[in-house]
DNA sequence: GATGTAAGCAAGTGGTGACTTGCATACATG
DNA sequence: CATGTATGCAAGTCACCACTTGCTTACATC
């Protein structure tokens, strides 16, 4: 491996530990077993270093997409939210940091954002699609289900080791929890095909595949 | 007022805005307007500054008791939701300090704790009280609807200035739709004594004001 | 063997931060 | 008037931090 991506690498854990003022490139530059002078041969300056690194620690991306065509959300969405909750959760003195530096710098602090964003979206997008092929169901805002799901697993991921006692159902079996307590919300708590209101069970089954 | 609180004060308020290693004591001086020296006259050591600070300050003190007997769930939650989440959002700067020195502070870390805790427990209580009033409606876990409905408010009162463009309901309409998803969730839309259960939407519908 | 490059090492610079010391000032109380 | 107490002020100590400079070592390539 490059000293290059080495002292990234290292700038990321310690920043996660340590937050801005924390990381000292000589703390920096012990994890990443260089001599620190080498690091501002590389980077020039320690806000650069961590600039750069943050911005490249986001790359390790979260791609695990919701099915374009509900089938089973109860079984979609477990199986989301827990991917998801394991990302946040390894990553949670990372986003406490990013959190806890957005006052002073918000250029680095943005960078937690990038990620929840594009979940929040993806989510949402999901919960339409869902009510639109349970036209029967009771109409509910797609944002606010997807917020207030996303919440609860932010919730778990951060403050279930700041505050342990508060959960009383252990973590692996929280995001279906969760799920099925919101999808009982919306009005879908029976797999897609079947029907838990009115008429239209035949149509909304049969209608396999619009196309993607 | 005296200079002792005075310096109290303006430590929470430089720790809100800077966290720990932030909070310079020359800082926290110069926002009390006392000389810095006096600072380490009555408190001897920053840490023992900041400790006392901030266990005296008011992110510790929320008075605003769910009631006794659920009466109108949905009138009585959103009320107490928009208290809570009006609570959060003026100390969201400080809540996200406290949760970034987790690692490395968690004596300090730790009060920001308090209040969630026990916001928990009532929430929690709250809906068993719901639940056993409502026998018929479906059984639910009630801590895990308070834990999603607090942790909606946190991503909300913590997120919505991290990251605006993924809250399309504006802020103070925000508690009211939580509370509204939640209560179809446990089953208990419906003003505490009507029922909603699988059939009787009619009676739900034509139902028209409990009062309000 | 000559040259270039990547890295280490030692030392230094200027700034800041926590904390101390010594002294001066103001005010209150006996 | 004398004494004690609360605070200010100036200066200093020691440590750390970001960043620089100058020199050296090791290796690879021509």
């Amino acid at each position: 491996m490059d000293t290059r991506s080495t002292i990234l690498e290292a700038a990321v854990q310690i920043f996660s530990q340590h937050g801005f003022r924390g990381s000292t490139t000589r703390r920096i530059a012990d994890a990443a077993a260089v001599n620190e002078v080498t690091i501002f041969r590389y980077f020039g300056s320690k806000d650069a270093l961590l600039q750069e690194a943050l911005a490249g620690s986001d790359v390790n991306e979260f791609v695990n997409p919701l099915p374009q065509d509900p089938a089973d959300p109860a079984e979609e969405l477990t199986m989301w939210c827990g991917t998801v909750i394991d990302h946040l959760r390894a990553r949670s003195p990372m986003i406490r940091k990013c959190m806890g530096e957005l006052e002073e710098r918000p250029e680095l602090a943005c960078h937690a954002t990038v990620v929840p964003v594009r979940l929040t979206s993806e989510l949402t997008s999901y919960f339409r699609r869902l009510s639109a092929k349970n036209p029967a169901s009771e109409e509910f805002d797609a944002n606010v289900a997807a917020n207030m799901l996303l919440g609860s697993l932010f919730h778990d991921a951060i403050g279930r080791d700041m505050m342990p006692e508060i959960f009383t159902t252990p973590a692996s079996e929280a995001p279906g929890k969760y799920v099925r307590m919101m999808l009982r919300a919306v009005g879908a708590s029976q797999p897609a095909g079947a029907k838990t209101s009115s008429i239209d069970q035949l149509s909304a089954g049969i209608q396999t595949t619009t196309n993607t």
